[in-house]
DNA sequence: AGCGCTAAGATTGTCAACATAACATGAATT
DNA sequence: AATTCATGTTATGTTGACAATCTTAGCGCT
């Protein structure tokens, strides 16, 4: 069995720690709607903390771009965008391809096999929809075979940036729009994976760098058929 | 004249802002020692704000990477290693490369026109270094050229992600390595410049990956050069 | 001498109250 | 009727005090 981490646990040791997951995880899966104003009060209330960590919880919220403060305004969960998707595909696009690039040559044997293991699993649950294979399952897999790449590449600021700063803000859009894991995309990463195996760094960043357009101009594609009143839901 | 904006300025509205601006200063000129431990109470004291204000601030030097906290410790000043400051340049050339591309695209003949000028501004002041330029104005007409071709992005994610969080480590170092601009970096930014002129977004992205990897290799062969008495005074 | 334990000191996390700025309501005026 | 201004209310920024945790110094023990 392979151990689905698509959000990194950790121990929160803090009170301000804990609120920052909970709130986190309320944002991600659309119970806080976007674009909402953020009360203190209220939510220190309804929490049963104080404001202090809440604000303390809050800026935590900012680091991770899901919530924007003004000053003597407030907080505001960000809200859902097509042009700011598009400029995360973009980034994406850069950064996983050097991420790519590097793990060609940085991952161990034993790491490669891993991924190899993450993507047979992945085929299998694909080719045998029957088995209780949740969407959700899917997508988490999706973002496991991105991860552990990026984490391959051994850059410490690389993956921090990516999984910490950027990958929230994939989880938000990924969950208001459900996206289907095609076909296609997991031939993209077959692709990907034989060309690391080759330790061939160029082509698996080309490689990755072609999934990440693709899967943006499927994303695109997808919005483009979706109704103004599905987006509209999606909005809260 | 053109405007020197190393460090986009923006107006303080509150104290914990203010404060943040002082305290990300003092760290990017070395007034704080890298490494250093922050002391929450003398801080507060020597700048005669509450312990509030001040983690609030220090809050938000964590997002732009220039001190780490640890629940129930305290928060430090980053360290300097020679490892993270090649991972920045890693990041720095799947990234900019990127804006690059992008900004072939994207920039106004206006915004080209400015940064031809900027880049004629540069290389006057290099051909002529008794014009009391410092190099601290070289240094940070360099950062205005990538600054400015970062904005050409038109990407508002890659832009902040690149302008604030990326670049207050790139001052890090560079105020304490103290490179000197090479003439051959000259000419690599006149490369990448008429590659945009042309509207070659490919080349553009081929070059200015060029050209970091190139600042790289020049970083890590004068850093070898600095004895490491040098490299410990850089430090401090 | 070296190691582990204990208690004092200091530092960080948390909270509730105060000060100040933004927002909302309604009256007066053009 | 629409706009502007005044006023009250709410929310955010800020502060100082309290509680929990970590660090350190000192002591006893092996």
């Amino acid at each position: 069995m392979i151990a689905i981490q698509a959000l990194p646990p950790y121990e929160p040791v803090t009170i301000a720690d804990r609120l920052f997951l909970d709130l986190r995880r309320a944002i991600l899966e659309g119970e806080l709607s976007a674009g909402k104003k953020i009360s203190e009060p209220e939510l220190a209330q309804q929490y049963g903390v104080s404001r202090g960590s809440l604000r303390e919880a809050i800026s935590k919220l900012e680091n991770c771009n899901l919530v924007t403060r003004k000053p003597n305004i407030g907080a505001r969960i960000i809200s859902f965008s097509i042009e700011q998707l598009m400029e995360i595909y973009q980034i994406r696009e850069a950064m996983e391809g050097m991420a790519a690039r590097l793990a060609a040559h940085q991952m161990s044997d034993a790491e490669l096999q891993h991924l190899r293991g993450l993507l047979a699993w992945h085929k299998n649950a694909m080719a045998h929809p029957e088995k209780h294979v949740s969407t959700e399952y899917k997508q988490d897999a999706d973002l496991d075979f991105h991860f552990t790449i990026i984490r391959g590449s051994k850059n410490a600021r690389l993956i921090t940036m990516l999984c910490q700063d950027l990958y929230d803000l994939v989880r938000f859009y990924r969950f208001r729009l459900n996206p289907i894991f095609s076909e296609t995309a997991m031939q993209e990463h077959e692709l990907i994976v034989q060309a690391m195996e080759r330790r061939d760094g160029e082509m698996a960043e080309l490689l990755m760098r072609h999934h990440v357009r693709a899967s943006r101009d499927r994303a695109r594609k997808r919005l483009e058929m979706m109704s103004a009143e599905e987006l509209g839901q999606a909005a809260h």
